[in-house]
DNA sequence: GTCTATAGTAGGATAGAC
DNA sequence: GTCTATCCTACTATAGAC
């Protein structure tokens, strides 16, 4: 949440988050002790705390850097001047790219969120909620009005179909596997603009 | 696991074992303590153990008990006459049944079977999922033969995206609320089949 | 079927030496 | 920046009384 240094270069800090957020990705942040954590950068769990306050504090400081730059993209394609459909598009992608890039945090905010912002300091996961909520509504909404969007399903389900969508591939997809964020992006759009059906609606079956 | 009773009316262990469904699924089951649940009960924990082996015992109790059944029904649909779609739509109509009927049970499975299937004890899970898929997966390519559903589109791909997509929304389904799971089955399978643009793959836009 | 009492383990965190 | 040593707390599980 602070900035510590003038973090230049990759400090010992960050050595330390980053093997932090891996743990916590794969274990899940309740069942990663402070003690595997040390155990992996090779010190003893008593120096973490040279470093860090509370196992809370590292798990806070790797989601708030993450989430602020992600946020960062977000507003940058809203605010821009794009159609409503390039919008949309540029929001999945974005997404999948995170959960390529920051594949750890990703998975951390998916697995634990729920648990963390039970506690105050946590508070400001909700906040970001509240906000990509209203970017997404008010995005679909408008793509109603426009003609692009369905007019026959409501907002707010598709939105948590969305969000949810995309984001729990994180529990299978891998940054070092086949399968490229790109190539999932680019199916996870097709079917959520077009559907997996050959043809739309079919009043009668034939056969 | 184990048939321990006749089980003829409401015993006291499967009391219990509801009462730790539900703290399970709101808390995890890692975060949630026999005391936790002994309070929940209004004995003391020691008294738990005079019911169950382990805190284990009981949640795979409550996973094997609710997936053997959800997956007779779902062997039902695969094995009747019914056509390519149509097993497709019963299949999701059944899972969103399964999330209203047995929240805790979906959300226990959600959140908590990666960790479990780490235990030998926890592998049914994954012979499970692997029928799961071969089911899905055989869906999908039957119905890209057919004509029923796309042809240009990952079918493992799209299994995972039917997946995870209708099991997630056990994260904000709630069976008392205003939303009925029939809602949310008709929505999630319209935008599955046909998406949520208004017209197909525009070339160009006019406006 | 529940209680009392407790064993045994593991966790987060701290103080001060090096 | 790391180590040694340790405190305090909380957890699962057990043994035997009632």
């Amino acid at each position: 949440m602070s900035t510590q240094q003038q973090a230049v270069k990759t400090s010992r800090r960050e050595e330390l988050l980053a093997i932090a957020a891996e743990l916590f990705a794969q274990r899940g942040f309740r069942n990663t002790t402070v003690r595997d954590i040390a155990d992996a950068a090779g010190i003893l769990s008593g120096s973490l705390y040279h470093h860090f306050d509370s196992k809370e504090s590292m798990v806070d400081e790797i989601l708030d850097s993450f989430q602020t730059e992600l946020f960062r993209k977000y507003e940058e394609v809203v605010s821009s001047d794009l159609g409503v459909r390039a919008k949309f598009e540029a929001i999945i992608r974005i997404s999948f790219e995170a959960i390529h890039d920051n594949h750890s945090e990703v998975a951390i905010y998916q697995n634990d969120a729920a648990y963390l912002v039970e506690f105050d300091r946590f508070g400001y996961l909700n906040e970001r909620n509240l906000r990509m909520r209203r970017i997404w509504v008010g995005l679909l909404e408008e793509g109603v009005r426009s003609g692009t969007f369905r007019p026959d399903l409501d907002a707010e389900v598709v939105y948590r179909f969305i969000r949810d969508t995309v984001w729990v591939a994180v529990r299978w997809y891998r940054p070092d596997g086949d399968l490229s964020a790109h190539d999932v992006a680019e199916q996870y759009l097709s079917i959520l603009l077009d559907g997996i059906a050959a043809r739309r609606r079919p009043i009668k079956k034939s056969g």
